[in-house]
DNA sequence: CTCTTGACTGAGG
DNA sequence: GCCTCAGCCAAGA
């Protein structure tokens, strides 16, 4: 078992798992965990197939604290909802007081 | 193999 | 502080 057998997704998704209730962690926080610092948009892109594998994207939004993802989410601001539902602040897709909520795998790990 | 796309990021105006 | 441009890399056609 060759870790190559671990695709960039699933990569992805575990770090994603990973990411502790009422916290967020930004794209390129998880890229370069996994080594790949210039992949961040890959993060995303992975996370496209995160739907039925249980990964809360919604704690993943960009270095801004912005939800650029919520687009690919089914309501309008269904990824605002969950987020406010953990205690963290969302106004207009900004996430307040980010210093706060932040979780860096890169730290914490 | 080449081209396009993208849930990003950093630098410059 | 906001807007625009360019670089970056992996996956799909």
């Amino acid at each position: 078992m060759k870790q190559e057998t671990l695709n960039f997704f699933d990569k992805v998704y575990e770090v994603a798992k990973l990411v502790p209730y009422g916290r967020v962690t930004s794209y390129g926080a998880i890229a370069t965990y996994l080594g790949a610092a210039r992949s961040a948009r890959m993060v995303g892109y992975a996370m496209n197939g995160s739907g039925g594998k249980n990964v809360p994207a919604h704690r993943v939004v960009n270095r801004k604290g912005l939800l650029t993802g919520k687009h690919h989410f089914d309501g309008t601001n269904l990824m605002q909802q969950l987020l406010e539902s953990e205690g963290i602040v969302v106004i207009d897709n900004q996430i307040q007081d980010l210093d706060k909520v932040y979780w860096d795998p890169l730290k914490e790990l």
